[in-house]
RNA sequence: GCCCGGAUGGUGAAAUCGGCAGACACAGCGGACUUAAAAUCCGCAGACCCGAAAAGGUCGUGGGGGUUCAAGUCCCCCUCCGGGCACCA
């Protein structure tokens, strides 16, 4: 069924004896805009700084080159473009660029499996996927283009990196770091997702130790968490994503000290616990430290048994991260023998190893406290430790364990700290480690520096060297006139571990930048992350081969105002790019502290209740819908199938109605293309249409500026249709003005223009006006012409619906409900009856209230 | 376990401030046009009860309670679905 409405409308049957209408023919109007369009490029392209209009940048997420836009893309850049296509209409000078988010280990694959280079491959797809967006008629400024994988782009890259090096913000270290052995390459902790590759679900992450590349996003931990508090233009599910993240713990570092045992190896060590509530500390009745941690290896090292469990301890976390159910095992632990003394109270408590202390957040080690931590509970009823209770509220001495509350706590049982409060405590006993030299206050991050290296070949070349004579374990950095270090082009890839570069020895060999002596360079690649944590700010100055960009025409666009992408990213993406700004604006680059002021975090499009998939056999193409609906169709019916920010179920018959909907105002406006305006006497219908038309104007209006529920401006477009289908007779029968025909249907094609681009550039130039529709200034609706003269107010009974009566928009009160009183259904309820209220809302409801 | 969303006809959904629940569309049914079909146009359409029909009535926004003249909307409790985090000391 589908496929007739093309055929049928592309006149292929012979012709008609009598004149028939034009119909609306997707196939015949859009590849034809797509020429013209094509051939003038300044046509989506910004205005100078000084054009006198407010700026307005408009950004959709840049997508990877995989080879095809999906369904999904269609809805992230209708919405996008359609805001953009608004801006222009409301007088904006608009920034709507694009760009490709091109290295990345895909490319790599394709290597592999076809035997074509990764550039090849990505510029390809690059080139084909440019068409598709063209097909959809997107609005983007192709002049400032930023393709990521062209060293234009990445030579910038390196330069950054190149500046963070320079200040400390990058540097190498080994470090337990994740790996995948899919990727056959390091990942960043953001992109181990439950234990699992983000690019390979079935995938689980191994642990290795490797020396790698850092940047030290934890230097702004505090600012990136404080900065969500003021960002009211994010959803507060993302900020809620990132705090989370970024995990800061305020809290208190104790030394605790290893009890000497006559020739012990571990005399005069000490063992620090981070812990949140030292005011508990009176009832720490053990220690615990992590497997991994550097005291219970030093146990282990003459205590065979002990090593021997330790051993099988983590060996047991690797097996439950395979499973995937880290959190999910047991806790159990083994007594080391060992002792470490309280330092508040002298105590000597038991020094145990337990397979739930993290090794890589906070210290690696805990004071237990059963009586007032769950887990410590937990642990300590399962081994017969001993549970003291220290903390309960004033008038309840024996709440039941374990007992955490802190805000309307005291202390009891701890010494010369007993009756203070709990939250003063924390603050007095930190203050009194300090100053006794066995702790400080502190706080801790669950956020890590960001391991940037990756052992593949797509991605930037990191610029360091290593050099024999000036040390190896030193990098160097290689001077910036000597950037960029280009990719080698040719290149086997290989499965194999290792970074593929190494085996380039053209690449690998090279001058030391300090003595001239014999160096190798830096063979792994930077995170792909790299490049998006900044492209946006390149599209501002794309051509620049100076800089990475001019800081005038940066500050000129940003802060980014529309940031729209998918929720996916809500981590990755939007935590280093917020980090990457910070670091751009404390390099003077730039003047913004954040990068978007607000961002739209689009649903998913699903089919048949699911995700789409291949294995499921779901998946929409794109280009098929194009093919059969067209790309007018397609684009507007992913923004009426339901709100922006909700999933979306797509439905061919729901594409196939909005193309008969188009089909309706494509003949309606053909229809009445040749009338013009001039005076005349208003009638009724005049002002019946003027009337819709205006309250349909000012919907769309308010959508754009507060929800983006354009599921709504649509079906207030389609039911303007239906009033002016309706009015077709009276139209026809010159009972309607001329002009207010010809207002109507201009500012009809005028609305839907941030919609369906292809559809209203054909009707505006059949309606004879010049210019591309949506660089017209927006219709305003007109409050007056939209009010209504006469409303209907809703009468109930008792909360009950009886009638409807019609009253003049104006009746006060008493008129209303004077009115309602005498309505025969109102009156036939209410006589005999006592009326205990009469409740009038002007304008809504009247509702009689009897007994 | 914790933190966010969400649940409304056969379907996608609407109701933006507590005020006519189901706009608009999809699918469906009936009619007009047609030799016929497609396309197009017009009409019907929450469920149930009563009725020949018209009319009328009852119920109805995941479940239970509450506030109110009035609740899809506010409050309390619960169920299910989706997403995020998860032994974070």
């Amino acid at each position: 069924m589908p496929d007739e409405i093309l055929m049928s409308s592309n006149g292929a049957a012979p012709a008609p004896e009598t004149e028939q209408p034009e119909r609306y023919s997707p196939a015949a109007i859009e590849p034809k805009w797509q020429e013209r369009w094509n051939a003038d490029p300044s046509l989506y392209a910004a205005e100078p700084h000084d054009c006198g209009k407010p700026k307005f940048y408009c950004l959709e997420m840049l997508p990877y080159p995989s080879g095809a836009l999906h369904i999904g893309h269609v809805r992230n850049y209708a919405i996008g473009d359609a805001l953009a296509r608004f801006m222009w209409m409301r007088g904006y000078n608009v920034l709507h660029p694009m760009g490709w988010d091109a290295f990345g280990l895909p490319a790599e694959n394709a290597a592999l499996k076809n035997n074509i280079p990764p550039r090849e491959w990505t510029l390809s797809n690059i080139a084909s996927m440019k068409k598709q967006f063209q097909r959809l008629g997107m609005g983007f400024d192709w002049s400032t283009e930023v393709t990521t994988c062209l060293p234009d782009y990445y030579r910038w890259n390196q330069w950054f990196f190149l500046k963070m090096f320079e200040q400390g913000l990058a540097y190498r270290k080994k470090s337990k770091v994740n790996w995948c052995p899919q990727c056959a390459t390091v990942l960043a902790n953001e992109q181990v997702i439950g234990g699992r590759c983000w690019r390979h679900e079935e995938t689980i992450v191994e642990q290795r130790d490797l020396t790698q590349w850092f940047l030290r996003i934890t230097k702004y931990a505090d600012e990136l968490l404080d900065g969500l508090d003021t960002m009211d233009g994010w959803p507060d599910k993302v900020r809620t994503m990132q705090r989370n993240w970024i995990g800061r713990s305020e809290g208190t570092i104790v030394d605790f000290m290893v009890a000497n045992e006559p020739g012990g190896a571990t005399n005069g060590t000490k063992i620090s616990v981070f812990t949140t509530r030292v005011d508990t500390i009176f009832g720490a009745t053990s220690v615990q430290v992590a497997p991994e941690h550097a005291v219970a290896k030093a146990f282990a090292a003459t205590d065979s048994v002990l090593a021997g469990q330790i051993d099988e301890m983590i060996a047991q976390q690797v097996a439950a991260r395979e499973a995937g159910d880290v959190g999910g095992i047991e806790k159990h632990g083994v007594a080391t023998g060992h002792f470490a003394v309280n330092p508040f109270n002298g105590e000597r408590v038991p020094i145990w190893i337990a397979n739930y202390i993290l090794a890589d957040y906070g210290t690696g080690a805990i004071m237990s406290v059963p009586a007032h931590d769950e887990r410590d509970f937990e642990f300590a009823t399962k081994y017969g430790l001993g549970i003291k209770r220290v903390v309960a509220p004033v008038d309840e001495p024996e709440p039941e364990l374990p007992y955490g509350a802190e805000d309307d706590a005291v202390l009891i049982d701890s010494g010369e700290w007993t009756g203070e409060a709990c939250l003063e405590a924390q603050q007095r006993m930190a203050a009194f480690a300090k100053a006794g030299g066995f702790g400080s206050p502190t706080i801790t991050y669950r956020l890590k520096d960001w391991g940037v290296s990756r052992q593949r070949y797509w991605g930037t070349p990191i610029p360091m060297v290593y050099c024999m004579a000036c040390g190896e374990d030193t990098p160097i950095p290689v001077p910036e006139a000597a950037l960029p270090i280009l990719l080698p082009e040719s290149i086997e890839i290989t499965q194999e571990g290792g970074s593929p570069l190494g085996k380039v020895p053209a690449f690998v060999n090279t001058t030391c930048p300090r003595c001239g002596g014999p160096a190798r360079r830096e063979t792994d690649t930077m995170d792909t992350f790299v490049d998006s944590s900044w492209y946006f700010y390149r599209y501002t100055d794309a051509q620049n081969d100076k800089a990475p960009f001019d800081s005038e025409k940066a500050n000129y666009w940003f802060p980014i105002d529309q940031y729209i992408g998918g929720v996916e990213h809500a981590i990755l993406h939007l935590i280093y790019s917020r980090f990457w700004t910070k670091v751009m604006r404390d390099l003077g680059l730039i003047a913004n502290d954040e990068p978007a002021a607000r961002l739209f975090t689009q649903g998913m499009v699903i089919k048949d209740g699911a995700k789409m998939s291949k294995s499921r056999g779901n998946v929409v193409s794109p280009d098929d819908m194009i093919d059969r609906y067209g790309a007018d169709a397609a684009r507007m019916y992913s923004l009426f199938g339901g709100p922006p920010d909700r999933d979306l179920e797509w439905s061919e018959e729901g594409v196939a109605g909005i193309v008969r909907f188009l089909g309706k105002v494509f003949r309606i406006v053909t229809k009445y293309a040749g009338f013009t305006g001039g005076a005349s006497a208003k009638t009724a219908d005049d002002e019946f249409l003027l009337r819709k038309y205006h309250q349909t104007l000012a919907k769309i209006t308010q959508d754009f500026s507060g929800r983006w529920h354009f599921n709504t401006s649509i079906s207030s477009i389609m039911i303007l249709v239906n009033e002016i289908t309706a009015k077709e007779a009276a139209i026809d029968a010159g009972q309607v003005s001329d002009s207010t025909v010809a207002e109507i249907i201009k500012g009809l094609v005028q609305m839907l223009a941030p919609f369906a681009p292809f559809f209203v550039a054909e009707l505006w130039e059949k309606l004879g006006q010049p210019g591309a529709v949506f660089r017209t200034p927006w219709p305003e609706a007109d409050e007056e012409l939209a009010r209504e003269s006469e409303i209907e107010i809703p009468v109930q009974v008792n909360g009950k619906l009886v009638t409807v009566i019609k009253l003049a928009a104006e009746s006060d009160s008493d008129a209303v409900k004077a009115a309602a009183m005498v309505d025969e259904k109102v009156a036939s309820r209410t006589t005999g009856k006592a009326i205990v209220k009469v409740v009038v809302v002007p304008g809504k409801l009247v509702n009689v209230v009897v007994k």
